[in-house]
DNA sequence: AGATTCTCTTAAAACGTTTTAATTTACTCT
DNA sequence: AGAGTAAATTAAAACGTTTTAAGAGAATCT
């Protein structure tokens, strides 16, 4: 029914090893085969059997890229900046989907396992399931973690530099003349955002950031004589949730107190937010995290990456308000 | 390195033939013998090669997913529904993320056909690559197209009923009272979203949905007479142009004009907005995509599939103000 | 001319399954 | 016991490649 490597052999009138040999242009065969070859090839419109190709070489050029959810633009741009250097270098991305399932994340990489994927980009997974990429990547299945940490040392990750970020932000919030800082919502104290915004506040001689961790947190806060006029969200999701309560509370974004959250997420950009924004360059972390594995599967050995994000200042932070 | 059929043969103390048909619980094989088997290949952790199978089967159990941008929660829902389906049957999700290029999606295609996916799914492409899916699906690769309209007889196709869509919204303007309604932006009268807004004002009696292309049409429709008091919006995204366009005229939505868009994005739950929305059953869209899709497969004849949306009723679509 | 080297081509094996047809084993009947 | 049948197992071929080692031919050297 279709082509097969002995069809284009029958017709150009060589072995099936010619044909094989002349496509990857091996000088072992002579120019003027080779171009004879390859000139049949494409008027049949030959394409080699990637399966044949697969079981003989050991090599599917398949990656399994496992994600929690979709309906994230965060995730997706990830995605979509693997998928593209995937693309470029011939692999076929089989992505699969979990919706932070533990059940299905086993369930998934089990599929890849059984597809022989070459190799697994993870990028939004539980910790549970921490065990079995282990176990994968001891196999000979290189595994590398997408905008995460890894656990495990022979599992390389690629993650945004959230330290800076925090920094960054803080930064930008003290330069305004912020002198009252919070960060929310976070109960973590070793959260690397709020990690730098505490650099950031001893570099400058300012007050360490107060952390709340709830709307009762925040609540609290606005009404106490400490009042921050500046506030570091964990994310633009939460910055808006944020922004209600400050709302609630009788006071006003920019007006009374500046906010700035992380992402950069679309809805945010509307001029009924118009937040600032630690921007993470999703894409060229998804790229990248692409052609670490490549590399690994091409047996480099490689090391962790950091990715600098970028401030993107919007109306939502402003000079601070002496009055206030 | 791996385990292969042959080694859980010699551990079976059996031949290769008799572990594959074991491991479909075929009959042919003695109970006693297969349980064996099972027993074995599941104490050794035994799964079977795809590339192995496939070669031999000719269907690799992967699915080719064609898709212009993930950074869209309308697309990328979709492909979560199909993506669950796929895994529910064992199916590796290729996708093909295309940015909406031309070359780009001939080159995804392309893969697809090297990896000999067994079908495609397309969601989303350009018209000019309709030829060469045509070609494909002539060729004996099943093609279903998610979310849009099939050019070629041979493909079905699965959408969202848009004209029931368009009846929905515009009935429920009407029974808030509406009778002046208009319905943007578009320059398309054959809209089955627009279709179905007429279906509903003559039914009911009213005058036919004035229809406005861009920005400047809304304006001066704002300045008219017969200024509207609802509007359908062609989308949720196209919505929130229309909210700021319509307050940049003074006026405000809800208390002047009932405003209502279509697929139920997260921003418009938001409370900045509160929009009204004809929602999509994305995920189940996707979903019974991927059942096509494998039905073709499996050799079944299909029809095209058209699905019903849902009225999400919210603030911005309220009775109407009989003084403005 | 014969031996040697080099260039080019190809036969054959291998990869891991599944399936068909053949063979072995076990049973039932006279 | 022997023939006949039924049940269980397996050998072997096939799928489409790539690669290795060997073969054939041509060119160069003595």
């Amino acid at each position: 029914m279709t082509l097969t490597i002995k069809d284009i052999a029958r017709y150009a009138g060589v072995s099936p090893a010619t044909v094989s040999l002349s496509l990857k242009d091996d000088i072992r065969v002579a120019e003027k085969t080779r171009e004879k070859v390859k000139k049949i090839s494409k008027k049949f419109n030959y394409v080699p059997n990637n399966i044949g190709r697969a079981l003989q070489s050991n090599k599917t050029s398949l990656a399994g890229y496992l994600l929690s959810t979709v309906t994230s633009s965060y995730f997706n741009e990830l995605l979509q900046g693997a998928g593209n250097a995937a693309a470029e270098n011939n692999y076929g991305l089989l992505v699969g989907i979990t919706s932070s399932s533990s059940q299905f994340e086993k369930e998934q990489l089990q599929l890849f396992y059984e597809k022989r994927v070459d190799g697994i980009i993870a990028s939004g997974y539980n910790r549970n399931v921490g065990a079995r990429l282990s176990e994968l990547n001891k196999m000979g299945i290189p595994v590398v973690i997408c905008s995460g940490l890894s656990a495990d040392k022979d599992i390389p990750h690629i993650l945004v530099d959230n330290f800076k970020g925090g920094l960054m932000a803080a930064e930008h919030l003290i330069e305004l003349g912020h002198e009252t800082i919070a960060y929310g919502f976070s109960k973590n104290v070793n959260c690397g955002r709020y990690q730098g915004c505490c650099k950031a506040a001893s570099e400058k001689g300012i007050r360490k950031p107060i952390l709340f961790g709830d709307e009762n947190g925040l609540t609290k806060l606005l009404k106490s004589k400490n009042r921050p006029t500046g506030i570091v969200a964990y994310s633009d999701a939460q910055a808006i949730k944020i922004k209600h309560i400050i709302e609630n509370a009788g006071l006003s974004i920019s007006d009374d107190i500046s906010l700035i959250g992380f992402d950069d997420i679309w809805t945010i950009s509307l001029p009924e937010y118009n937040f600032s924004s630690i921007a993470i360059p999703k894409m060229e972390i998804g790229r990248q995290a692409m052609e670490m594995l490549l590399d690994r599967i091409n047996g480099k050995k490689i090391e962790n990456r950091f990715i600098a994000p970028e401030l993107i200042a919007r109306g939502s932070t402003r000079e601070v308000n002496r009055r206030s």
